[in-house]
DNA sequence: AGAATGTCTGCAGCGGCTTCAGGGTCAAGG
DNA sequence: CCTTGACCCTGAAGCCGCTGCAGACATTCT
């Protein structure tokens, strides 16, 4: 199978197959004469994992710690829970942090529900006024990444 | 002002403020003689507004936006009006996608309930089937970032 | 004089791709 | 045989919003 293939058959770009080849996350294919990547059903099957995890909004490090459990010596899978009851939590820090941020925006818009002069608008008036620490409580767990 | 005071005062790093100049939202500050930058009121209040607007997860690209409004002739407010609806629509989309990504990830979660055989494990079970077609369902707008 | 602290510039790195430049390969049609 | 077009290849740069680092200069304190 040829990566435009393998492509089309995920959902993925080709280029970003080719990424995760380069990040070690898709073992290398072996190459045709031509040297055109050519992929079997082991491939597809990986991808397919990959692309579902990250459908759920996986790291590309939580995805290899869940392939090495499952490619590790045949044990239970308390190891796949635990990921997933990590991820769910800061899913669900996100969350909280998403909602509270959405009550603000909602509640500023409101106090400016007709268009004012722009020196008198309300919401100008807010951004203007926000001190550091109102908008430290915010900050933290908003941005979606992976980081520590 | 020097640079350190001005972040201190606003809770942001020194880093961040000097990106900003580069980044051209804040204004570049006067330099004394030792080519420190020196700050006044004007860009404290600025970088205040900045951050409020960062805190409320707002790209560099809207706060410009919002400043140009601003800074623009005498005008009412209604360009200020639009683009926080279009942020708080933007912020929705997210929350929908998350909380569709929770509800999974707690299904898939409560599916494994007690730790099983690897290759019984529930969670890797769906993981491995997942179709294309599901993982696109919900890729679109978990992801913070502001591109289309 | 030396140490600690602050500032300066410029550049590299993060994640997870996406895009681009500049090429090679191959099957179908004229 | 030659062209067209669809596919494939590599390597590097760009996206966002920072963060961190190296190496140098300034200032202040002991």
């Amino acid at each position: 199978m040829q990566i435009g293939k393998l492509a089309s058959a995920t959902e993925t770009s080709v280029e970003t197959i080719r990424y995760y080849e380069r990040e070690g996350i898709l073992p290398r294919a072996r190459r045709a004469a031509n040297n055109y990547r050519d992929y079997g059903s082991s491939h597809l099957e990986r991808l397919t994992f990959i692309r579902g995890c990250r459908a759920l909004d996986m790291s590309l490090d939580e995805i290899r710690s869940l392939l090495s459990l499952a490619d590790g010596r045949p044990s239970d899978c308390s190891g796949v829970n635990d990921l997933l009851d990590a991820h769910i939590a800061h899913v669900d820090e996100r969350i909280t942090a998403m909602l509270a941020l959405r009550t603000e925006l909602r509640a500023m818009r409101e106090a400016c529900a007709e268009p004012a002069d722009m020196a008198a608008c309300t919401i100008m008036q807010r951004l203007r006024e926000r001190t550091p620490a109102e908008a430290a409580r915010q900050q933290a767990h908003v941005r979606g990444a992976h980081r520590m």
